[in-house]
DNA sequence: GTTGAGCGTT
């Protein structure tokens, strides 16, 4: 959405015109940040459109007053579609294209890692990293080449460590890079990544984890707990059953494994303060619904900790801090789970829950607490087998997933 | 000739 203020969509444009005669016409009306006209992927050939980026997009209003005429032809300006807001539902586009396009239910999904795209064959991942420090610390840099031929791809992602950096690129959708604009987008969250890498802090993991965990929060928003859940079965470590569910919890498992691996404290930094344990509560299988809003905003740290154990129950569990706050200390995420089995209350042992949380994190990171998880184990089988199918496969690797097909 | 293209790694 952002990304799109300020652009106007061009219809109607002479085959003979090219971005630089876009760019040379409008610029007479502003700083003109960006231009493009679309070709066919394969042939070429132009599409008869294309759209122009204004740095100030308080100009448009002037801009669209104008009728224009370049390469001979009128052409039709008008402000453009954001192209997340199209995916969201093609059809209520067509038949109301502006309220599609001001609704701003597009961007939900967020991740702290930014896709970059038009970047430079000869652009090294230094440089990349360098030009991106200048916004917030970088966490990780990612050139993409061809894996068989070695040529860069022309794109690649930057990531940061808080929300704030990634606005901060955002707030252009181009940046120069050595005098080639590149455009910045948030990364589209892959599927799920397996939290590899067990003995050494993985970022990457973590990451991918997150990835996940937000992802899927829009998605079943939606309704749709099935993308996600596919992909967190085969991921190993994520798991979460919760996707069958279809409560996406799953996610924040994986988070609390996440966590652990970094020690209970992690957990807390990461905290997302904004939404607490509502998210979690809510989770639980019966009361789904309401409660995936207020997930969507917690991000994962909240999760943590969760309610869980006190959750259990009550739907209210959310509000039960208490309850987070034991678990809290063990310093696993899982406490979530507490919750979840808080939607039986016959499950509402915590202490059971608790336990599985800190094998999951064990097995994530070798030097976790392991002790104490492996012993907990066993009362995280039990509780897979009680019913929930998917909780318990998050836990463990192999075992866990057997428990699902059962 | 009228609404876009690319999305990963150990």
């Amino acid at each position: 959405m952002d990304s799109d203020q300020g652009k106007l969509f061009i219809g109607g444009i002479s085959w003979d015109t090219t971005e630089d005669k876009l760019k040379e016409h409008f610029s007479n009306y502003g700083d003109v940040m960006h231009t493009s006209v679309m070709r066919e992927k394969n042939t070429g050939k132009p599409r008869g459109f294309g759209f122009v980026v204004f740095a100030d997009p308080s100009i448009l209003d002037r801009v669209l007053e104008d009728k224009h005429v370049i390469d001979g032809r009128t052409v039709d300006a008008k402000k453009a579609f954001s192209r997340e807001d199209q995916q969201i539902s093609a059809t209520s586009r067509a038949g109301n294209p502006n309220s599609s396009r001001n609704s701003g239910n597009g961007g939900n999904i967020r991740t702290k890692k930014i896709f970059v795209g038009g970047l430079p064959p000869t652009l090294t991942e230094e440089k990349f990293r360098q030009y991106f420090e200048a916004y917030g610390h970088v966490t990780d840099v990612v050139v993409m080449y061809d894996q068989n031929t070695g040529r860069p791809r022309g794109f690649g992602f930057i990531s940061f460590d808080t929300e704030d950096a990634v606005d901060r690129v955002l707030h252009k959708p181009f940046h120069d890079l050595n005098g080639k604009q590149v455009e910045v987008k948030r990364a589209l969250p892959k599927d799920a990544n397996p939290g590899y890498g067990a003995s050494g802090g993985n970022q990457n993991a973590y990451d991918g984890r997150m990835d996940s965990g937000r992802y899927m929060q829009p998605q079943s928003t939606g309704g749709g707990f099935p993308a996600y859940g596919s992909s967190g079965y085969t991921a190993p470590g994520y798991g979460y059953g919760p996707a069958n569910n279809g409560i996406g919890y799953g996610g924040y498992g994986s988070y609390g494994g996440a966590s652990a691996g970094y020690g209970g404290p992690a957990g807390a930094a990461y905290g997302n303060p904004n939404v607490p344990n509502a998210a979690y509560a809510g989770a639980p299988p019966g009361a789904p619904r309401n409660s995936w809003p207020a997930q969507a905003a917690s991000g994962y740290g909240s999760m943590g900790y969760g309610n869980t154990g006190a959750g259990p129950g009550s739907a209210p569990a959310g509000q039960s801090p208490s309850g987070a706050a034991g678990y809290g200390n063990q310093g696993y995420g899982y406490g979530g789970y507490g919750g979840y089995g808080g939607s039986d209350s016959s499950y509402g042992n915590p202490g059971v829950y608790g336990a599985v949380g800190g094998r999951s994190g064990s097995a994530q990171n070798n030097n976790a607490s392991g002790p104490g998880g492996s012993e907990l184990q066993g009362s995280g089988g039990s509780y897979n087998g009680s019913g929930y199918v998917g909780y318990g496969s998050g836990y463990g690797g192999a075992q866990s997933r057997q428990v699902q097909q059962q």
